[in-house]
DNA sequence: TTGAAAGCGCTAACAT
DNA sequence: ATGTTAGCGCTTTCAA
């Protein structure tokens, strides 16, 4: 019972530890005859070294940190990618969600990664960071999509003001003219950002932004119910004829809120959500959305923290551009 | 610079790292003045205890792993799942992906599950293990469609045979004879059963298998390429009208070779996949596939392990129905 | 070639 | 109320 360690391969062998240790290690300085001995004792025990001791001593863990506040599907996607670009470099990937129970919603990645940091992990990417990271953790950190805007740390992120843009140019192509905006949070980058994209697309086309057409929708399907349901309430007088939401989360759940209200999409309701995750395709029409990168950009931040890691040069902040695609959900005004 | 230990912060406190840990960890028996000063220096400092060291010494750790092979849809939607159950049980979440790197395919789950148990997670759920899962790591083990089948173990695994079977039934009903299968590798329990539920529907049907119509894909895009290329070559006498593949990246895999070949879906050829991950609709058309509660399995696996953790009884292992879902890729015989 | 011993950062008995 | 000490499992000098 309990775990196999060192130890009980040492004692089973009639070795010391330290023995054992560079046998396990590769080290030079071993008889043949009594590295196979010990091999054979750790075969039969099933002997294999604690990552925890062994960080604890080592300096280096070959392990690189994921960090993020939750496993939906923006996360994993780019943990897809990451996936994908760190087989065959030798590093293993260690995603890690903290501690956004506790009702500090906030500070979570600092926490995480002060956690991690120089013990567990080598190297750091963390999924949209609320706050800015300090350096002083001495590893290598890259900041995915930030919510803080690009300060501090490296990061990777993509064109959110032009994406935005282009999906409510879309929408202004269309016909419509009354696009209400289903917000992310107003302390985030991203967010401010992809508001500033549909004000820039509203006013080069001579609208007036309409602020009761705007709400905040918090970037998740809870948070975005209430402020969707405000919005297509059947007792406004004016109701938009079509919605660009923050995330496709909150477009995802627009359109339910939609079809709970006896709207038909896209004949009745236009929607346009943000960031193609594979979710939005799974909606009743499929989702019209403005697409990240994110496989790449997960790719593009593992290959940046490696090149952090082994010194190597590196631009401070990658910038992905975004494309819009064209599915079900949005029509011309009007039905 | 590096990180900041509890050592830094006692020499600065001017006092014991025993009185800090106290500190630190809400322990009676230190005074309220004390207290105070520890707690400003920890924040001037932002330290945070190192998981690996605190690991090392305690007994428990209060985080759940999740091991897999690689961050691919499959696991990273039982992922989703897992995280979302996991919110508000106060455990947190760390996901580990070791090791297929250096050519050991196998195994990983073993190395992986002894390197982390006891010392840095407290329960483990393994996502498709391909080896039985020894208990002697002193932790409680869930494994979620153990390709070996249920043994050893707690298990959640979903009804592999009646889903095929309702898969082939689909295509039969829809006037198919020539049903040709995709499948997975024959050293995995979750393949086996699949063809099984093949075999089964075509024997019902009163159809004899054709052994050139199945073919070993291995679960993944690159080794499923050569394999439908040969099923579908232009030069092959008698193509078949419809391919049952044993999941959806080898079906996904499919539905492009098809393309490649000028083959069109559903009209030429009629395609199945199994999993229903998200990516099952990102074809054109969308898939019809098997749908796997992966979101639920997960959810049930991390209660069950949470379950075995607080020595509340559980049955061993737990199967989920699947369902077919119908879309596109799927219609009768001849177009 | 081998082993003894120190120490990584931390917690928990046990003094004081 | 505070500090001293031992030790978690491991790697790494250093001495034998």
């Amino acid at each position: 019972m309990g775990r196999v360690t060192i130890s009980d391969v040492a004692r089973v062998a009639g070795v010391s530890v330290a023995t054992v240790s560079k046998v396990v290690n590769h080290r030079y300085g071993v008889s043949p005859s009594t590295a196979e001995r010990v091999l054979g004792v750790v075969a039969d025990l099933g002997y294999e070294s604690s990552l925890v001791a062994r960080s604890l001593r080592r300096q280096s863990t070959n392990v690189v940190g994921v960090l993020v506040a939750e496993f939906e599907p923006y996360s994993t996607e780019l943990l897809k990618g990451i996936s994908s670009a760190v087989d065959g470099t030798g590093y293993e990937l260690l995603a890690y969600s903290g501690g956004t129970d506790g009702g500090a919603i906030t500070g979570w990645e600092r926490r995480s990664l002060s956690r991690l940091a120089g013990t567990l992990i080598d190297a750091a990417i963390v999924v949209t960071p609320t706050m800015v990271l300090s350096e002083a953790n001495g590893i290598p950190v890259v900041a995915i999509d930030p919510h803080t805007g690009p300060e501090g740390t490296h990061t990777v992120d993509s064109d959110n003001t032009t994406g935005a843009r282009e999906a409510v140019e879309h929408l202004l192509a269309l016909g419509h003219r009354r696009i209400a905006h289903l917000g992310g949070r107003p302390d985030l980058e991203s967010a401010r950002l992809r508001e500033l994209g549909y004000r820039q697309a509203l006013e080069a086309a001579g609208i007036t932004v309409d602020q009761s057409l705007i709400r905040v929708g918090g970037y998740r399907p809870n948070t975005a119910d209430t402020p969707a349901r405000e919005l297509l309430a059947p007792s406004r007088g004016e109701r938009p004829t079509a919605v660009f939401a923050a995330n496709d989360q909150s477009a995802i759940h627009v359109v339910e809120v939609a079809h709970d209200l006896g709207l038909r999409v896209p004949e009745d309701l236009s929607v346009v959500g943000f960031d193609n995750v594979p979710e939005s395709m799974t909606t009743t029409p499929a989702l019209t959305t403005v697409s990240q990168p994110l496989h790449e950009m997960g790719t593009e931040a593992l290959r940046m923290v490696l090149d952090l890691l082994e010194g190597s040069p590196r631009e401070q902040h990658l910038r992905l551009p975004t494309s819009l695609v064209v599915r079900g959900s949005t029509g011309p005004v009007g039905g």
